[in-house]
DNA sequence: CGTCTTGTCGGGAATGATTGTCAATATCGG
DNA sequence: CCGATATTGACAATCATTCCCGACAAGACG
């Protein structure tokens, strides 16, 4: 189990002690046990994932956290920007995101999420913050559609 | 209010007798009473609104309308592509999508979408479709932010 | 004209994700 | 070691949404 923390642990992967901790902090939240558990599950996903799963995952891992801390937990990475949140089925998923501006390519037929980094795009997203004084948040930009990996693997345009 | 459809109203307005009904047709649903009524309710609203709300804003213009009639018309719509669904508040929002390509600019504090044409955009979204092959769909973009009227009343940079 | 068929409707119960409550517990400074 | 404070978890409560099912309307058909 994750009874002793190895210095093992400490290569750069996204779910290092260190990191986590400071990602918590940046959150305004102390890294508890509990908390480090759930991002660091967070972490290894890559797709966006339901609380309440990361709560049974984390339970078959033998670790006891309880639902509410789990949630808890997620809604303030949340609040804070530092996991992005989608919805799909009527379940509120959450996804560790990358620093910098980026998009998200959300397929809506496995719920997979790329992202697709900004940069060279600005002007566009200039153009978009011109209309009316919107302003953006260049984190939460979300372009639905079907991931190159579904249309290969179920048929071009299905009638869905 | 819309007690009398007179021939007055078939200018080319959203909530045209006419129109309703070519809409729930589009949507493979026959164009009863309740459906065109639930449509309707939905074709003033410019802010994204909820089934309940509806159900609710119904009731009180004295229509006898289930609650489950508007959750079935809405879902139907929003699987046709007739309205486009948004979720604030743990609550599934819609609202009736202008035909063509726009992408909507979405206020986090008001919850008010813009449609923004798309249409000269273009060549970003092709760029969007060259990462790996993604097919973006192109009424669902949605770029979240704070709208300029919200800017504008509530100071410029809150700490949210 | 009466009946059958099919699709639609509404009310209320059931579902399921999420949040609130509150006592028990861990943490930290001194 | 002690008290103040923050965190945690079991469980109840909430609330949007869906399910279920009997009732009903309109057209088809004899």
């Amino acid at each position: 189990m994750a009874s002793h923390i190895a210095p093992a642990d400490r290569h750069s992967h996204d779910g290092s002690a260190d990191e986590v901790a400071v990602r918590l902090r940046a959150a305004g939240l102390s890294p508890t046990p509990r908390r480090r558990r759930v991002l660091e599950a967070l972490a290894v996903q890559r797709r966006p994932v339901g609380a309440h799963e990361l709560y049974v995952e984390l339970t078959r891992r033998g670790h006891r956290v309880g639902v509410s801390t789990v949630y808890r937990t997620l809604s303030a990475l949340a609040d804070a920007g530092l996991v992005h949140v989608f919805v799909r089925d009527s379940e509120t998923r959450y996804r560790l995101c990358a620093p910098g501006r980026h998009y998200h390519l959300v397929c809506r037929r496995c719920g997979g999420v790329q992202e697709h980094p900004a940069g060279d795009d600005g002007d566009w997203l200039d153009g978009v913050t011109a209309a009316g004084g919107f302003r953006p948040d260049p984190h939460q930009i979300e372009v639905q559609g079907v991931c190159g990996r579904c249309l290969r693997c179920q048929g071009d345009d299905p009638a869905d």
